[in-house]
Order: structure tokens, then C-alpha cells, then sequence
RNA sequence: GGGCGCGUAGCUCAGUGGGAGAGCGCUGCCUUCACACGGCAGAGGCCAGAGGUUCGAUACCUCUCGCGCCCA
């Protein structure tokens, strides 16, 4: 007997087991170490952050890829680090010196940054190591960071390169602002959300009306952007504004005329069909006063506070603040026509939700177009993979759409532009400082995302030409969510074509995002948020692990509850205890080492399990291919505990007690060898009690004699075996008929009987009499050409023949009237649609042969029960008579 | 407004042109020598609705209704 305990307890094994994976170097690989490289890049999570339940998700298929491509004999390498996420660390240290009362503005740019650094040193980066206790078995030796010293110098020499390719320009334009981060933001940094707002409509009196009276409508959601109106705009086809056009209008609280431009840009349905035209706070608006050589009047400043421009009366209001004077303005002077709620998008910064005001300023800006369409060619030519294939066809849509991408930003924490301004206006942009008198450099820093695009070779060292780029690169997968592909993917697939002429992947497998059991997201506002390492602690990594991948079909969100990990728990002990049970009956020898008995001294239940193995084992590579990670998991938790828990471990201790020591030494042969081969396929999902028990099984000591350099379970199309299959079905069959009596009847388990049994299948019952009884708790089966007609017995009807019970015992013959009653409509009802099809001639003539054969066994089958059903019913009644 | 996806058991989801499935939940019986984190058996579904294609549709096509996501 092992010395294993009765029930598996996750806490007491892990840590042990990651602790000695590790000091043996298993997470490790090395350039020149034996296999076909494969590579993997961890998304790197913001050093800011803590194992979220969908990093879990995340880096649990990644974990799962990696060990998988160790198994199958890859030079595998899974990469980790973390991001130095710019804006969001930055704010964490602000927020510190806020309680201190102070501002980074207080310590200066120098000391502010290397605060920021102590603050990395102390306590960014938890996140890995929460990492490690889900089992992650990345290359720890290899971690790197965003802003460290080499992917730094990655940084830097892309910035300089596309700035002398003409890629990278600077220029005067309307960006994304957030005046509570005070940096720009690029376009997808901005989330759109519906919002019910008010549409403000109101008039501008024309210039040329000296009483103001007559003049023209429009409306706007923003009414303090009137204040830097320097248009009004219609559409050149509408016969309303016509004669309008060209004609001026006057500012009601400023000393400003402007006029009347037709554009085609204007929905002449939309409000009064007249816009009001502000170019400074306004994408479209922007994009008019370009056409028409529109003045453009800046009216915020940083803080989205009103400046001087706007006049006494509204200079130095909050935005909102302003819209409310504006209105109030407006209606004192008789120009309000109305107000009314309106549902429009309003776009907040992603990170500190604030609305983003379009703002005009200098900025730092990629032009995207060549790098692209680059990307795209590589998605539609194959090179990269989407994984589901339906994230490929929005992801183009998204590139040929995309636009020129800002990239500066206004912090402190983060790569500097490496741009030096000189005393009469140039700018150099270089790849070492530049130290000359009247020169400053510019104060911005990169967008985060134009360094994590470089994560996929920097990783490797590059620019430098590295043993590790050249043996890693291009990575063979990236795994991330789908919410990421335009963030992150896209400028990776970008950045790295342009620059190493490589995809950086060769499959995107995008997963779904984390909710909870209703499809909920998972918010801090709804309570309903799951805490991976609570999980961790309470169902172990395995659990956890198995739950995630048990929902996660590629592209689709994945559903999880508390209990269900409770559930995978429970899996994992069956497994356990199966294991328990296979190690207690191994005896002194050592089955696993012995081999697979020769197959003629196999059993039927061996031939059943090896032959489902075999499938399962094909499964599983399917599942593999495919990223699809629930058949996977259904089809190793089917085999597990449904066929070699319920079944065959059952069957194997007919021969593991019995008296026949050859025999047993098959089935304990067999079982080792099954659960070897499980423990192998488990093992990419569940590393640590798989890794555990197969100690156990093989008598490894740990260290590199792990189930993690095991080899992965190889095809064996000899052992599939459809007779077998069969057999034991019918087996199966019976013993399950045996069973459903016994309950329906209310026999109890310990209460043994006999049966006699008439079927076709007499030679394999026969030879199987001790195995079915066993399974069935029955005293004898005994074989017979045909059931004599006696009272007092009942009929069990398997598909392939019938048994009979003696009644001695109590039997309620009402309930199993009833019952009788209820199986024999069921079947009848089936006959009658069988045979509805066969009489049916366009059917028999059109549809395959071997379908209408099918129905024809089917229909005798049924034929057949229902007869043994009406006999046996008919002798319910004599016995009650 | 444009694009995509979804509607199957009480819940969460698989699935396939030919006898409706899983996990959880539920019901009954059982502490039998791996496991009560268990065993055995069971109940539960006009596969959203309407048309069409087909010998045959839960599956393929069209429309309707309902829900979700992304983009503008």
C-alpha cells in the first residue's frame, strides 16, 4: 500500500513540486539545448498589477502550450516580464506623494523618476510571482522589462530609425487629451460610451440684421465649445441654407463674425441641418476648418479650464462648469431655442475614465499606413494565424482603417524622446545625447505600446543579433485575449515586419475574457469578482487551472463559478485516489518497467481501455491542434472517471483479488501502463498531481526524472480495437441493466442474485460470466438457449438478449407495472418513427445504404425489446394474479 | 448606422444532415476492501419562432423576435 493520503490536498504538494521543477532547471531552456525551438512570449502584465482571474486564464494556456511543446520534445522557452506601463505606474507613485501632500512637480523630473524605480524595485512585479503559483513554468532566468537596459536600447533604436525612415514626424495636430493624466492619448488608449447628455439648441444672430432677430439654429451637445465656434457649416445640397451660405453671423458673447460654409460632411438630417463649427476642440470640426481655412481659436487649457480667449465672463470655468454659464448666457440673450436629452458617445481616457478632450498640440506621431498594410499582407498571406480564424476578418478591417498613430506623452515614467530641439528651431533626433550648448531635449516620453511592440524580439536581446533571437524568433504563439489584438498584436505584427521582416508569431490563439457564471463581467462594483490565488489556496493550482480550461474554447468568453472549481477539485482527488488504488495493488514488482503484457494475454477490459486510450489520446492531439482546450478537457475527465475509474479499475479488481497471479500481473501490467500514459496527457493541464502520482507510479526521486521532460504519449493506431469496443459494451450493457433493476426495485447492493440470461452474444457472456457478475453484485449468471416461461421471475432486456430474475424477494409489482408500462410506450414510439422512415420510399431508395441498414437493425432491435417487454409484463400479472 | 456572434435540460455550455449530450443542480438508494471530494440508478428538453431546401433539419438557407460584443 502507498503511503499516500486518502484524499489529495493540493497545499501540502505543490509548493514542493514548483520549488524542485525549478532547482532542477526544467523551467530553463538554453539556444543550443536538443529540439525544435519553440517560443512563447508572456503579454507582459503592468508591473502595477496582481494576478487578475483573466491573467490566470491567460498564462494558464500559456503554461499549458509550454509544457506540451517540452513533452513533444521542443527546445521550448516561455519568456517572462513585466511592463513599465507608463501612465498607470506613474499615477500608483502620484498617488504615494499625494499622501505624502506632495506633487511630482515638487521633487522634479529626476527625483520623481527614481522614486518610481525604488518603487519598482519594492514592490512592482508581484505579479510573477503570483504567477508561480499557478504552476507557471516560465524561464524565471530569462525575465526581463520594458525599461530596462536593453529593451531600452530596443526602444530607442526603432524611434531613430523609422524618424530617418520619415515614419515617425512630429507635428501640430488634434489629439486625444486627458487633462486629469495631462498627456495625450492615442485613439484606442479612448473608450466610447453612451452617455445621456443634452443637445443645447440655440441661434447665432446674422451679422448683417442690426436688431439681431433673424438668424440661423444650431445644436451641440458641448455648448461651451460655442465659445470657439469660428463657423457655421451646411450642407452644400440643402435648399434651406442656400441663400445662408456665405452670409455672416455674430458671436453673441465675443467680438467675433464668422460664416456660412457649405461641406459635405454635414447630415443635413441631424438637428436644424446647420452645425456649429469649433476646429480646436473638434476631430470633424478640425477637418472642415482645414477645407474652408477656418480660423482656429484653442479655448482649454491643460486642465480643461476655460483660458482668457473666451472673456471675462467665462475665463477660467471648468469645462462643465462653462457649459452651464454658456446656457444660462444663452437664454439671458434670448438665443436658447431648447434643450433636450440626447444619448450620444462620450469618449473617457481607458485609464483614469476622465473625458478625453480633443485638444490641439504638439505631438510625436507614427505614420502607420506603410507599416499596415505590411501587417495585413502577413495576415492575409497566412504568415500569422488567427486562432479562431473569425478574429482575423475584424482585425484587417481595423488595420486598413487605421490612422497615423500619437505617440508622445506628457509624463516623466517612461523612454524619453530622444529629440533635441537647438537654439534657432532644429530638431535632431539621435541615437546618442546630445551635449551641446542652447540644445534641450524634448520633455515627452513614448506611448508604452511603442515598446511593448517590441517585446516579441527585444525579449531576445535584439538589435543585437543574439543565439537566442535567432534560435526564438519568430515566437511560435502569442496568447492573448481578443480585446488586445488591436492594442497590442497589431503593432507587434507591425513593428516587427518593418523591422526583422518576420511576423513576431505564427499563431494568435485568442481566448475569451473571464466572467462569472451568469456571463456577468467580473467588477469590483458587482461583487462578483473570483480571486485566482483565493482559488489557488483553497481548490489548488490544478483545479483552478482545469476550471479556466474547461470553458476556454478559443474566442469565446469563459463563464466560471466558485463551485466549478469545487468540481475540478473533486476531479482531481478522483484521479487521485484512482492512482491511490492502482499503486496499492502494483505488488512488489514493477509493472510500469515490465511493460505491456503481449496481446494475447490481454482481457477484454484491457483490450476496452487500451483501445480508448488510444482514442482519447487522439482526441486530445486534436484538441491540441486546435487550441480547443474543453475537448481536451472533457475527453481526459471522460476517460479518467467515467471508463478507467468506473469501469475498468472496477473490472481489474476481479483479477487484482483474485487467486490467479498471472492474471493479476496482466491487469496491474495494464493498468500502470494506462496510467502512465493519462498522467503524460494530464499533465500539460494538471502539472501537479500528475506529477505527484506519476512519482509515485515510476519511483522517480524528482529532480530533471520529472513527468515534465516525460515524453508525450506518441500514436499507437494498433491498439485501436473496434471489436473490443464493442464486446464490452454489450457487457457494459447488461451489467447497467442488472443495475437499473436492482435500483428500480429497491434490491439493495449487498443483496446478491442469480440470473439466467438467453442472448445472442452467449460465448462472450459466457466467457465473461465472472466479470459481469462482479460488476453487478449478482451470486451466478447462467447461460441458457431459451427462458423458460416461470412465474415468479422478471425479465431484465439488454438490446442483445434477456435475463431473468427470480423473484423470491419483494418486488413492488405495482411500481414495476408502471415502469414496464413507461419503457414499453418509449419503445413503441421509436419502432413507430423507425418504422414511419422505412415505409417511407424516397427514403430507402435516396438515403445512404448504410443508414437505411441501420434502421432496419434498429427496427428489429426494437422489435425485439418490445416484444420481451410485453412478456415480461405479461408475467408481472400472472404473478400478481 | 456598420460589422460580428449568440439563442439546445433549472444554470453554464458542447454537439451533429439520419437513434437529443456534458458539468453543476435536482430525486431515490447505498458508508461494498481507491475515493462520501464517493458509488449506483433516475427525473428533466415542440434544440427561440416562422418559412424554405431535403427522403429526412436542432444542424444548411431566408426572415422575425430576443440577447451580447466591437466599430462609427
Amino acid at each position: 500500500m502507498s503511503d499516500l493520503p486518502k484524499a489529495y490536498e493540493p497545499s501540502t504538494v505543490e509548493p514542493d513540486l514548483y520549488d524542485d521543477w525549478r532547482a532542477a532547471g526544467l523551467f530553463h531552456a538554453e539556444p543550443d539545448d536538443d529540439g525544435e525551438p519553440f517560443s512563447i512570449v508572456i503579454p507582459p502584465p503592468n508591473v502595477t498589477g496582481s494576478l487578475h482571474v483573466g491573467h490566470a486564464l491567460d498564462n494558464t494556456i500559456q503554461d499549458v502550450i509550454i509544457r506540451h511543446a517540452r513533452m513533444t520534445g521542443h527546445n521550448a522557452v516561455w519568456m517572462p516580464g513585466t511592463d513599465h506601463a507608463g501612465i498607470a505606474t506613474q499615477n500608483v507613485v502620484e498617488k504615494q506623494l499625494a499622501d505624502e501632500g506632495l506633487t511630482r512637480h515638487d521633487l522634479g523630473r529626476e527625483a520623481f523618476v527614481e522614486r518610481v524605480w525604488q518603487w519598482r524595485e519594492q514592490s512592482g512585479g508581484v505579479i510573477l510571482d503570483q504567477l508561480t503559483k499557478l504552476g507557471a513554468s516560465a524561464d524565471w532566468e530569462r525575465e526581463v522589462f520594458t525599461f530596462d537596459g536593453p529593451r531600452s536600447a530596443a526602444v530607442r533604436e526603432v524611434f531613430v530609425a523609422l524618424y530617418e525612415q520619415g515614419l515617425i514626424y512630429r507635428g501640430n495636430r488634434l489629439i486625444n487629451w486627458c487633462p486629469r493624466c495631462e498627456t495625450a492619448l492615442s485613439d484606442i488608449e479612448v473608450e466610447h460610451e453612451e452617455v445621456v447628455g443634452e443637445l443645447v439648441r440655440f441661434r447665432y444672430p446674422y451679422a448683417d440684421d442690426p436688431h439681431g432677430a433673424s438668424g440661423i439654429e444650431v445644436a451641440t451637445t458641448r455648448a461651451e465649445t460655442m465659445l470657439g465656434d469660428t463657423a457655421i457649416a451646411v450642407h452644400p445640397d440643402d435648399e434651406r441654407y442656400a441663400t445662408v451660405v456665405g452670409r455672416e453671423v455674430r458671436h453673441p458673447f465675443l467680438d467675433r463674425v464668422f460664416r456660412v460654409v457649405a461641406d459635405d460632411y454635414v447630415d443635413p438630417e441631424f438637428g436644424s441641418g446647420a452645425v456649429k463649427i469649433t476646429p480646436a476642440h473638434d476631430p470633424n470640426d478640425h477637418a472642415i476648418a482645414l477645407r474652408h481655412d477656418l480660423e482656429i481659436i484653442d479655448i482649454l487649457d491643460e486642465h480643461a479650464v476655460a483660458t482668457d480667449v473666451v472673456g471675462e465672463r467665462f475665463a477660467g470655468l471648468d469645462r462643465f462648469a462653462a457649459r452651464e454659464r454658456v446656457k444660462e448666457a444663452l437664454d439671458e440673450a434670448g438665443l436658447l431655442v431648447g434643450v433636450e436629452e440626447h444619448t450620444h458617445a462620450v469618449g473617457h481616457c481607458s485609464r483614469c475614465k476622465t473625458v478625453v478632450e480633443p485638444r490641439l498640440s504638439d505631438q510625436w506621431f507614427v505614420a502607420v499606413r506603410p507599416l499596415a498594410d505590411k501587417a495585413a499582407q502577413a495576415v492575409r498571406d497566412g504568415r500569422t494565424r488567427f486562432v479562431p480564424e473569425s478574429q482575423a476578418k475584424p482585425f484587417l478591417d481595423w488595420l486598413d482603417n487605421l490612422h497615423d498613430w500619437c505617440i508622445s506623452r506628457q509624463i516623466w515614467w517612461g523612454h524619453r524622446i530622444p529629440a533635441w530641439y537647438g537654439p534657432d528651431g532644429e530638431i535632431e533626433v539621435s541615437r546618442t545625447d546630445i551635449d551641446r550648448e542652447g540644445w534641450v531635449r524634448d520633455e515627452d516620453v513614448l506611448d508604452t505600446w511603442f515598446s511593448s511592440q517590441l517585446w516579441p524580439f527585444s525579449v531576445f536581446g535584439w538589435p543585437e543579433r543574439t543565439p537566442e533571437l535567432e534560435t526564438w524568433f519568430p515566437t511560435s504563439v502569442l496568447v492573448t485575449g481578443y480585446d488586445i489584438n488591436t492594442f497590442w498584436v497589431s503593432r507587434m505584427l507591425m513593428i516587427s515586419l518593418w523591422f526583422t521582416d518576420e511576423v513576431p508569431f505564427h499563431v494568435v490563439h485568442n481566448h475569451g475574457l473571464v466572467r462569472d457564471e451568469h456571463g456577468k463581467k467580473m467588477s469590483k462594483s458587482f461583487g462578483n469578482v473570483i480571486d485566482p490565488l483565493d482559488l489557488v489556496e483553497r481548490y489548488g493550482a490544478d483545479a483552478t487551472r482545469f476550471a479556466l480550461l474547461r470553458s476556454a474554447a478559443p474566442g469565446t468568453d469563459v463563464p466560471l463559478a466558485e463551485e466549478w472549481v469545487e468540481g475540478t477539485k473533486r476531479f482531481a482527488n478522483k484521479l487521485w485516489n484512482a492512482g491511490r488504488f492502482a499503486l496499492s495493488i502494483m505488488g512488489d514488482g514493477d509493472p510500469l518497467a515490465a511493460g505491456l503484457p503481449a496481446r494475447d494475454e490481454l482481457e477484454l477490459e484491457d483490450r476496452w481501455i487500451l483501445a480508448r486510450l488510444e482514442a482519447v489520446r487522439a482526441e486530445v492531439d486534436t484538441g491540441f491542434v486546435a487550441y480547443d482546450w474543453p475537448v481536451v478537457a472533457r475527453a481526459l475527465y471522460h476517460f479518467a472517471w467515467d471508463e478507467l475509474a468506473d469501469w475498468y479499475l472496477e473490472a481489474a479488481k476481479v483479477r487484482a483479488y483474485g487467486d490467479d497471479d498471472a492474471r493479476a500481473d496482466v491487469a496491474r501490467r495494464v493498468l500502470a501502463h494506462v496510467l502512465d500514459e493519462l498522467l503524460r496527457l494530464l499533465h500539460p493541464f494538471m502539472p501537479f498531481v500528475t506529477e505527484r502520482l506519476w512519482r509515485s507510479l515510476t519511483g522517480s526521486r524528482g529532480g530533471t526524472d520529472s513527468l515534465m521532460v516525460a515524453t508525450w504519449p506518441a500514436p499507437r493506431p494498433e491498439r485501436r480495437d473496434e471489436e473490443a469496443v464493442r464486446a464490452f459494451a454489450v457487457l457494459q450493457e447488461l451489467v447497467t441493466e442488472v443495475r437499473k433493476f436492482r435500483s428500480q426495485n429497491d434490491v439493495a447492493p449487498s443483496k446478491r442474485f442469480e440470473v439466467a440470461v438467453a442472448s445472442e452474444q452467449d460465448d462472450l457472456l459466457a466467457s465473461h460470466a465472472h466479470l459481469v457478475t462482479s460488476l453487478a453484485g449478482l451470486s451466478g449468471l447462467q447461460l441458457v438457449d431459451e427462458l423458460p416461461e416461470r412465474r415468479g421471475t422478471s425479465t431484465i432486456v439488454f438490446a442483445h438478449g434477456t435475463a431473468q430474475v427470480e423473484l423470491a424477494g419483494l418486488i413492488d409489482v405495482a411500481a414495476e407495472t408502471a415502469r414496464l408500462d413507461k419503457e414499453l410506450a418509449k419503445a413503441e414510439a421509436d419502432l413507430a418513427k423507425v418504422e414511419g422512415k422505412l415505409a417511407n420510399d424516397s427514403f430507402v431508395e435516396r438515403a445512404p445504404a448504410e443508414v437505411v441498414d441501420r434502421e432496419r437493425a434498429r427496427r428489429e432491435e426494437l422489435a425485439g425489446v418490445i416484444e420481451q417487454l410485453r412478456e415480461r409484463r405479461a408475467a408481472l400479472a400472472e404473478l400478481e394474479a
